[in-house]
Order: structure tokens, then C-alpha cells, then sequence
DNA sequence: TTCATTTCTTAACTTTAGTGAACGAATTTA
DNA sequence: TAAATTCGTTCACTAAAGTTAAGAAATGAA
């Protein structure tokens, strides 16, 4: 399990093993199960997350209906806006399928990046790539319909039409589950005729 | 007009006299007119713009069509995706109104935050802030109607919807100039019914 | 397994956005 | 200043998403 961690970070800094044991001491492993909450709106946390394997959901809960807004696979990081300005989370995080996660709070993040200058490195790239990407998404998104936003997903991330309900995708999507059915049933009839 | 910069950064770190010198010889202020391209579709480039008076725009061309994806106002900073990765640019940016801007390109950057450590602080401070900012706009977005994202456009940034065409605001908010009147229109039928 | 709940799809109807065209107003350009 | 272009609005029509409701399929719990 660790060595899903070690290979990720590899990529960014190299690590001796003093620097491996240091973070293996912090004990960050989770095993959660699907449907578990991780944080609930209002709720105030420190928590980072990171997935090491399965996948969590960001949702909103509007006039009683929830809307979700990310999902997070293999290799993805979510630090809460929450942990960020220390106020009450506006969102719920929750597990999609069972899952291993790393939880750190900020308080770890702050020991480790003072210990090894390194981690903060990495993090400072990690945030540069997040944004960047966080950015061509949402132009992505704004630039493109709700059926071209699919097309574009079933390109980009294949993986999460078949393991999110249909109705958690709507919503990423920005539609009605009944909107994507019925999209969905279109491109069928487009690709046949 | 240097002030305006100055008094910017001392939300962030104080400066000494040295710094702000250091700053300056950089030579980094532009004065450019309305309609101006600072940057075009294809073309590479390293610079950062930093919007001291005015409003700029990125904006894509699709199928001959603009998309307007983002503005940047008094005291917002754009980097281009291109000037990350090196590669050249999927978007344009022009000048909205006559602005006066800093531009930076990343060698500029690396030389003042090695000479000056504080920056790189600013810096970090400041993409954590946007990284946050960014998903909140994003989140919104996704959650709200075309309708939803006018009125809340209307209370959080109503200087846009003056200052900036009619047909770039509906394509900021992800809907065509036709529809933005349509919109309008009705908004003003419902108070007065 | 059985019952209950959740999820997905379909359908009819309503509302809203996209499209193409027309027109006046505002802005540019020659 | 005059002509040309761009811009914003309106209209009629089309296409797509929202809404409400119903039923089938899948999932989960007792």
C-alpha cells in the first residue's frame, strides 16, 4: 500500500529513508468504506486527502438536492476549503467505492515541510500543476455543452462513467439525471442513423 | 502608480526600499489600449500580466466563435498557461478597457525570488488564495442556472457588467448574447409582476 | 430470500437556451 | 461627416434541459 504513495511522490522529489519512515510514522492510511461521510457541511476539519486507491465525491447540498462538483481517483489530492481558512465546510465529502485514502491534517503538512524542505518543494509544484488544470477544466466546461461535456468525459476519464451512478455524473455535469438518460439515448440514435 | 503595486504587496509581506528598488529596475509596466492582443492563439511566450488599472480578457476561438472564459480586473494576475508548460498558447487575451498592467515574464520571477525569498512567500500565499478562489467560482458555476450565475455576477462583481460588453459577459457566463437579453428581460418582468 | 429503497429510464409537458433574421443604436473607420 | 461595422435587442422557431410522474431494474437490509 505504501509503495503506492512512494511511487506517486517519486515523480516529483526522491526520498531517503529516513524521509520514507518519517512519513510512514505519521500513521496517514485510511481503508474507508463506500457511502462513508468524510466531512459533512459545517463541519470545521484540517484534513487533507489524498487517494491511494477507489474514489470520494465534493457535493454541495442545494434546496435538499445534492450537487456534485469533483470526484477524486487514484493519485488525486483534495484539501478542503475548510482546512484552508479554518471556517465551516460548505460541502460534503463522501466515499464512492471503498477506499484508501491518506488523511493529513495541516499540522503534519507543516511538521514534514520543515523537517524536509523537499515536501515543500513538491507541494509547491503539485498546487502549480492543480491550478493549471483546475483551469483548463473550467474553461472546458464553460466553453461546452452538456453533451459535449460528456463526450469529453467518456474521452478523459472513461473510468468514472462506469464507477459513479448515473445521477452523481448528471450533476457533474451540470444536468438532471433525467437530462443525461435522455442524452445519452440521443448519441445512440445519432450513431446509428 | 507604482504606489498602487506597492500598497498591493504590503497585504502580503513589507518591503524594504532595496526591494522596492529591485522591483522597479525591472521595468515592468505597461500602458496598453483597449482592443490590444497581449497574447494570441499559437504563439509561445513567458509572461505574467498583473492588472494595475483597467480589465483584460482570455478568451478561445471555437469554431470562428469567440468564448470569453475569464476577466481580470484591478489587481488580479493572469498566467498563462503557456507560460507554464512552454507550449504554445490555446487562448487569446486583450485589453477590455485601456490598462495599465505588469508584465512579468519567469525568468524575472525566478531572479527576484531568489534575491528576495519574500516572494516566493507572496507567491505561494497568492496561488493557494486563487487555487481556492478558483474552485469556489468553479463550483458555483457548476450549481447554478445561467439565470443564477447573472444575479450572482450582479452582487459579486456589478463593475463587469458595466465596464465589459454584453456579448462577452453571456459567453462568460456560458450562454449566447441572444440569450443574455432574453435573460435580462425576464428578470425585469418578475419585479415588476 | 424477501421487502424496501435507491437508481435508471421513459414519457408528456413546461421552461429556457440556441438559431437565424431583422432593426435601430452605438462605435469605428475612412 | 458619412459610411461601415459592431453591438444589443426583439421575434419566431427549433432544440435541449427542467419538472413531474410512473414503472422497471438494481441494490441493500432484514
Amino acid at each position: 500500500m505504501q509503495d503506492i504513495l512512494f511511487d506517486f511522490i517519486s515523480k516529483y522529489v526522491s526520498l531517503t529513508e529516513d524521509e520514507k519512515n518519517a512519513i510512514l510514522s505519521l500513521d496517514i492510511f485510511r481503508s474507508v468504506k463506500k457511502g462513508a461521510i468524510l466531512l459533512k457541511e459545517g463541519q470545521k476539519s484540517q484534513d487533507n486527502y489524498f487517494v491511494l486507491k477507489g474514489c470520494i465525491r465534493k457535493y454541495y447540498i442545494i434546496d435538499g438536492e445534492e450537487k456534485t462538483t469533483a470526484f477524486f481517483t487514484e493519485m488525486e489530492g483534495l484539501t478542503p476549503h475548510c482546512a484552508i481558512n479554518n471556517a465551516p465546510s460548505e460541502y460534503f465529502i463522501s466515499c464512492v467505492e471503498d477506499t484508501i485514502l491518506i488523511v493529513a491534517n495541516t499540522d503534519m503538512g507543516v511538521e514534514l515541510n520543515t523537517k524536509f524542505p523537499k515536501f515543500q518543494l513538491m507541494c509547491g509544484v503539485l498546487s502549480e500543476e492543480l491550478l493549471a488544470k483546475q483551469q483548463i477544466n473550467f474553461d472546458e466546461f464553460k466553453t461546452s455543452s452538456p453533451e459535449q461535456r460528456y463526450m469529453n468525459l467518456l474521452q478523459k476519464r472513461p473510468d468514472l462513467i462506469q464507477r459513479v451512478p448515473q445521477h452523481q455524473l448528471a450533476s457533474y455535469l451540470g444536468i438532471k439525471p433525467q437530462s443525461l438518460s435522455r442524452l445519452r439515448a440521443r448519441i445512440v440514435e445519432k450513431n446509428k442513423g
